[in-house]
DNA sequence: CGCGATTTGTGCACGAGTTCACAAGCGCTT
DNA sequence: AAGCGCTTGTGAACTCGTGCACAAATCGCG
C-alpha cells in the first residue's frame, strides 16, 4: 500500500519525454513484465508476442497490451515486441537507468537476510548502507558493508544520495526510524514491520507483511473447506498481489 | 488472476453462520484491522469508533465501515465497535479460529529468518515443518524444529494436516517445489521466489517479491524527481540526459 | 421522557481497472 | 502486387472499488 498524491498536477506540455501518467495498477505490473522479459532474453528470443509475454508474467494478454500501450511502447503488428527494446523502455519508465542507493535499517534476523540478498543488486539497486541501534552490531561486516549506528543516518544518506529506505526493525521502533529516514531526505520507504507508518506528503510507503499474506490465504482455505460440503460450488485458483 | 465464484447463490444450508461473499479488497484489509484491533485491545480500550480504528489501520473510515458491514458485523451507533467482539468476528471470518499448520521449504538465507520469526506464531500460524533439498542442512535444528529432507514432504504434510506452504528456495527450484507441495495436498502457497508459479485450479498462490516493491518505489522516485525539476512550466530536460 | 450529540450502516455517484472484440498494420507467400 | 495469416493497439462495455453524505439508531443527560 502506498501513499498517494491526490491526482498530481501533471498538466504539462513540454517537449520532454513526457512522463505518461500511468495507472497505478499498470506500474505494479511493469516489474513483473521486466523480470519475465529478462528471462525470455536469456533463452535467446529477440521478439515475443503479447500472448507469450503475458503467459510468462502470469497475466491476461489484453491487459498486457493495454499496459504497454500506456507507456507508448510500440510493438510490431503481426510480429510482437522487440525484447531488448521493451526492456529498455520499461527500465526507463521505472527509473532504473540509474542504480538506486538503498539504506537498510535494522540488521536483525530479517535484515541479515536482506543484506545478503543478491536479487537487490541484479535488479537495479545497491545497498549503500546498513544501520542498527544496537551497539553490539555496529561495526559488524555483512557482505562487504559495515553496520553503522543509526545516528549516522543523516550524514551517510546525504553522502550516498540515498532516497530509498528499508525498515526491518521491530514494529515498536518503526515509526521512529521512519521519521529519521524522512529527516535524512529519504522519500520512499519499504516497511517490513507490522505497523502503519505516518509520513509527510510526498513520501511513499510500501509495506510487506508476511502474516497478512498468510491470513489472506487462511481466509481462502477457510472458504474452500466450507465449500467442499456445499454442492454447486467449484474451487478457485490464484490470487493477485 | 483473481477469482470468482459463478454467482454462488450462497444457499446456506443449516444454521451455519453463512459465509458472506466478501470482496477481495475487503479480505485483504481485514488482517490489517485485526492487527490494529489487537493493538487497541492492549491499550485497554474496549470499544473503538470507526474513525479511530480506521486511523489505526491507515484507511478511510467510510471504507472501514463498509468492509465491516460486509461481514455482517454489528457495531453500536453512537458508540462504536466492541473490540473483543470484532476481533472474534474477524478471526472467524479469516479462518483463524484454528491454528493453521505451515510448511516452509528452503531454509537458506531468507528461510532461516522466516523460521525464526515470532510473528508467525502470534498471528495464527504454526510452522509445522522445515524442508530443504541440501543434505548438509537436513537435521539442523532451527527454533526447535529439525530440517527435513524435501522427499519427506508428502508424508509429513499428511501427518500434520498442512494446507499452507511457503516457498523460500531459488527461483529455479520454485516450480518443482510448488508441484511437490500440491502433490502433498497443500492448497495455499506463499511464494518468495521471483517467478510465476503454475498451479492447478483450486490452489491459491500469493507472491512476495522484494525487488518488485523496490521497483515500484523507484518509479515514484523517478516521477518525483522529474516533477521537482519543472515546478511551474518551463521544461528543458527532466531526467537522465 | 424527550432531546441533542454521536456514530453506524448504506444508497449513490464516480472513478479505476479489466476484458472483449475487432479494425488496422505488418510480413510472408504466391 | 495482392492476398493471407498473425498480432498489436484501442474503443467501449462492464465489473469492481471508493468515498461522500445522510438517515437511522443509540446513549447520556437534564
Ligand atoms: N524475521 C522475519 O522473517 C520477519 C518476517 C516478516 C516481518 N518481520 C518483521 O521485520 C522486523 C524485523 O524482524 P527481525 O526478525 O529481524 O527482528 P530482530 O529483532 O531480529 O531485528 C531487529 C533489529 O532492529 C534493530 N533495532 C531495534 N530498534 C532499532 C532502532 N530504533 N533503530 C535501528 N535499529 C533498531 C535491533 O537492534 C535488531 O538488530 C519486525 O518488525 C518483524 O515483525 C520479520
Ligand atoms: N534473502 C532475501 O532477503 C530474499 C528476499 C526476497 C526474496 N528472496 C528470494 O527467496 C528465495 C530464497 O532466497 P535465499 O537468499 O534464502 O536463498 P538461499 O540460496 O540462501 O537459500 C535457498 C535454499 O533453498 C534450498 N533449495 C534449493 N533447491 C531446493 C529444492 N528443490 N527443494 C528444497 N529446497 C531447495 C537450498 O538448499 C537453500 O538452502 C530466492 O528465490 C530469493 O530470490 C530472498
Amino acid at each position: 500500500m502506498s501513499q498517494h498524491r491526490p491526482t498530481g498536477p501533471n498538466g504539462r506540455s513540454g517537449g520532454v519525454p513526457a512522463l505518461p501518467d500511468l495507472p497505478e495498477a499498470t506500474v505494479a505490473r511493469l516489474p513483473e513484465y521486466l523480470r519475465a522479459l529478462h528471462h525470455i532474453a536469456e533463452t535467446g528470443n529477440d521478439t515475443i508476442s503479447s500472448e507469450g509475454l503475458a503467459a510468462a508474467a502470469g497475466v491476461n494478454s489484453a491487459k498486457l497490451r493495454k499496459d504497454l500501450s500506456h507507456l507508448g511502447s510500440y510493438g510490431t503488428r503481426g510480429v510482437g515486441y522487440d525484447v531488448a527494446l521493451l526492456i529498455d523502455q520499461i527500465e526507463f519508465t521505472l527509473g532504473l537507468t540509474q542504480r538506486r542507493a538503498v539504506a537498510l535499517v535494522g540488521v536483525g534476523n530479517l535484515g541479515h537476510a536482506l543484506a545478503g540478498y543478491a536479487g537487490f543488486a541484479s535488479r537495479g539497486f545497491r545497498i549503500a548502507a546498513l544501520f542498527d541501534a544496537d551497539q553490539a552490531r555496529v561495526g559488524e561486516p555483512i557482505n562487504g558493508l559495515d553496520v553503522r549506528h543509526i545516528s549516522e543516518l543523516a550524514t551517510v544518506a546525504a553522502a550516498e544520495s540515498i532516497a530509498i529506505g528499508v525498515i526491518a526493525t521491530p514494529a515498536a521502533a518503526a515509526q521512529d526510524v521512519a521519521d529519521a529516514l524522512v529527516a535524512a531526505g529519504v522519500t520512499s520507504i519499504l516497511n517490513f514491520a507490522p505497523c502503519v507508518l505516518s509520513v509527510p506528503e510526498g513520501v511513499d510507503v510500501r509495506k510487506v507483511d508476511l502474516a497478512i499474506e498468510l491470513q489472506i490465504l487462511s481466509f481462502h482455505e477457510h472458504r474452500k473447506s466450507a465449500l467442499t460440503s456445499l454442492p454447486g460450488g467449484l474451487a478457485e485458483e490464484a490470487v493477485g498481489t
